[in-house]
DNA sequence: TTATTATATGAGAATTATTCTTAATTAGGA
DNA sequence: TCCTAATTAAGAATAATTCTCATATAATAA
């Protein structure tokens, strides 16, 4: 995760959007929530800093975040949305029992997966990404 | 898809459910349905058959088959929450474009990624279940 | 540095999806 | 058929998210 400022400012302003206390704000926010927070949990982070800062800004930050590839939507089968500030291609482990999600980096099964599609062909369909959903239970829930 | 009358009357006694009209007109709405409705969708389509049925009913219902394991959530990166008929250990194709989600089902990538995972072991995580997002676009769209 | 302008934000109302509450109804067993 | 627990209808309530628009601000050029 990236925690540098500088670096926080460069890419947004390389995504060609201004750089606001809001934006920095909340674009750090998602690094230092661990767990890929929700929109709520990112809200009331801020607010201990920012704390005149608008929902409804949080909401359209998030989504100029996504549309410029800056963070990514997970979703879970149940839940609202959640943010995750890696961009690296990963999957994701999801816990049954509470509200988890871990993040999943497995370059081998990227590889599998990658030849795999290569070779099998969906007629009619062009295939950009694969995410891997991993359902189960951790130890310690 | 299931479209026998008396097979899905089975489905809900045979899992300790009664058999009411609205139990019946939803689980076959969603057999009926392609492409993953929504509540909203279920509900729309049941009313021309039932117009006295309560929104409240028809998420109730969905609740109660989901966890009786008759049907099956299925979320989108940005979408409301959809349902599924289809019972069987199975995949999904996501287009960019629009908000059509396929079932693909694809016994020897279950294969792979079953003895990927017998042999890779996931420390103090449980494995229960792997859902593969396929993401990409029809050419249709 | 300042002025200009397109862009972003705050405030809160509005909307949408979903859940809750309660009284009335009904399915299925006795 | 009768009884009882389960189910439903109706609509109010809630929660998450979006929208509106007046105001404020960041980046750019002078």
């Amino acid at each position: 995760m990236e925690l540098n400022i500088d670096s926080t400012k460069n890419k947004l302003s390389t995504s060609g959007l201004k750089v606001t206390p809001q934006r920095m704000a909340i674009l750090e926010a998602i690094y230092k929530l661990e767990n890929h927070p929700t929109a709520e949990n990112i809200i009331e982070y801020i607010r201990e800093t920012h704390p005149n800062i608008a929902t409804g800004t949080v909401y359209k930050v998030l989504d100029t975040l996504v549309e410029k590839n800056l963070i990514k939507r997970v979703k879970t089968d149940r839940d609202i949305m959640r943010y995750d500030g890696m961009m690296e291609s990963h999957h994701h482990l999801y816990c049954s029992e509470c509200d988890l999600i871990e993040d999943y980096v497995d370059e081998e099964l990227d590889l599998i997966l990658k030849n795999y599609f290569r070779d099998k062909k969906l007629p009619g369909f062009y295939l950009e990404d694969i995410v891997v959903q991993v359902r189960g239970t951790f130890d310690k829930c």
